[in-house]
DNA sequence: ATCTCATGAGAGAGCGCTCTCTCATCCATT
DNA sequence: AATGGATGAGAGAGCGCTCTCTCATGAGAT
């Protein structure tokens, strides 16, 4: 009934448990003989090594926990970039054998849970997927020193090892195309100022429309469609006249283009509009959208890297990718 | 340097280590005092119980594994569905301290790693998030005899606990829906064979059609939006004169309102279209979109309760929860 | 023929915890 | 005063594995 231990697989061979081991984690200091009769043992047994006892004397666990850090239930669900940015640290963890615990991050209460828990040494790293500057997980977790690699700059001072993509470039990028195909009042749809991609996107649009003699229109959404088509109504409140509006991501331009659609305004031709992000719905907009595209596996793969380089001992900067103008009909 | 066990905690307290871990563990036959005392200890030491040597005594490991098995990775990222049901199951599976253990089986390789990492016996129970019908992973895990729920029926008839919408139910109030709003040639965008899922709304479908004496006109997509697009194109070449489609997915819905679009069709006054679904995307198509929804929350949390059942020996009866149409402006 | 040394295999400790058994203590009962 | 039963706490086995240490064996060197 029991699931067969080592010490099973060793009486059926014929052999100690220490030479079974040996032939389980693959030592080559076994008589080739000897090997077959343990794996033909381990195979008419079915044994599967038990992790629990492994764990407990490695004192390693071969997985790792990603934290998803989001106090909003929507953005979860809604966004696929945080799917995609999920499943491609999956397959990447996957690639190098580690199991990954997924764990949510939202609540104060779930908060302790995961600290708790990564405390607990259940995990031997920790991925976060989080972007809320007032964000304490990130500094709690590296007092526990436990390696720790974030997807996003942590908005404190941390020193923790990152991965993002270039938002104050691709941010300037989206807002010169506009300048360049000749817009004049270009506004924005800033993301939440607590969150680092939502500082730095913003920030590369002043630093466009500085440069390019115009005055900025911000309104600020919280990256969801709905805080989207919010914005926009907004915007058009405040200047009816505006001919562009870059905004901060691709979900919140989505809604940006109801509300554009509900206004009247045709897109492009009267008011152009640029996202970020390029998730998949931008090529299904009306009209498809121009955004800007960040490589999402590679970043994952990214950050699988640098986890690995803080086990190993490996170079551990920042890692910072970069962003790339795709230009559809909504501009 | 190396974390506090129990055994330091009990020195420190002035006690045995069993009575320490009855603190632990909550246990009440500790006089307060003595509780006290070890509760200090602990909080001193900064104590936390190792997890592998708690398993390897009780043989649980209060995690559960979360299988994705999804050949098509477009789809895990895409679909709100795989996120939302996620999300949610995570935050049930909180609520009765469950880790999740997060892992993908779309390649025949994963499918064995996933099969070794269950019968290793790192998780308590598997909950499996697999619409394929042809997939061996139900057999192969209960076969394990590990507890495993899985959400959608199993296409092979296992005896696996499941949850699953409405699926016929849902199709045919959907298209009941065309026929009461006076379309005559009602098409559908059928889901994948393989799944059942997209046989059952394919079902439900024809069983109205055959009722109200309408001649059937199926495409076939694959879930993906893409697909819905060229299903959608697929049919306006088969029969330019159809006035409604009853689409097997939200997603594909998007995909077939765009080539609508681009067809010269208006929506909802030629075509009237139906999805399946309610992803969140449904209220910001243009028009948004007439769909059903089935209430994702629930059913993760039937999961669980079902797993819960599986480990405590409960009611293990597939639940079927019922879809509700939603009216908006696609017809 | 003796000694050295690489090689392969076994013995056994110990990882940190839970849980059963055992035992001491104390209060209520006769 | 003697007994019985709660009650609370400790001793110790053991979960299944890894890994160091030890030892037997045989090949090569002297």
């Amino acid at each position: 009934m029991r699931r067969p231990t080592l010490e099973a697989v060793a009486a059926r061979a014929g052999v100690s448990r220490a030479t079974a081991s040996r032939v389980v984690n693959g030592q080559t200091t076994v008589a080739p003989h000897i090997r077959d009769a343990v794996l033909r043992a381990i195979d008419e047994l079915g044994y599967v090594p038990n992790s629990a006892a492994r764990s407990l004397v490695t004192q390693r666990t071969d997985s790792v926990a990603l934290v998803v850090s989001e106090p909003g239930t929507r953005v979860f669900s809604e966004d696929p970039l945080f799917s995609t940015a999920i499943r491609s640290a999956l397959v990447e963890l996957e690639a190098i054998n580690k199991q990954v615990v997924l764990m949510l991050a939202s609540s104060p209460k779930s908060h302790a849970r995961v600290e708790r828990y990564i405390a607990g040494g259940h995990v031997d790293g920790v991925m976060l997927l989080s972007m809320h500057g007032a964000d304490p997980l990130p500094s709690a977790l590296s007092r526990l020193r436990v390696p720790v690699v974030s997807y996003g700059r942590p908005a404190v001072p941390v020193d923790i090892p990152f991965v993002d993509n270039d938002n104050v470039g691709g941010a300037e990028a989206g807002v010169r195309h506009l300048v360049e195909t000749g817009r004049r009042r270009i506004a924005t749809i800033a993301g939440p100022q607590d969150m680092i991609a939502g500082q730095d996107r913003l920030a590369g649009y002043r630093n466009v429309l500085r440069d390019s003699d115009r005055r900025s229109i911000v309104a600020v959404g919280d990256f969801t469609r709905e805080s989207g088509a919010v914005a926009m109504r907004q915007l058009l409140g405040d200047d009816p006249g505006l001919d562009a509006v870059f905004v901060a991501n691709d979900l919140m331009a989505v809604g940006a283009l109801q509300s554009l659609r509900q206004a009247g305004r045709r897109v492009p031709d009267d008011v152009a509009v640029v996202g970020f992000d390029d998730i998949e719905a931008a090529k299904y907009t009306e009209p498809p959208l121009t955004t800007l595209r960040h490589p999402m596996m590679e970043q994952a793969a990214a950050m699988v890297r640098l986890l690995l380089n803080l086990f190993e001992g490996g170079p551990t900067d920042p890692i910072i990718l970069p962003t790339e103008l795709v230009v559809r009909e909504s501009s």
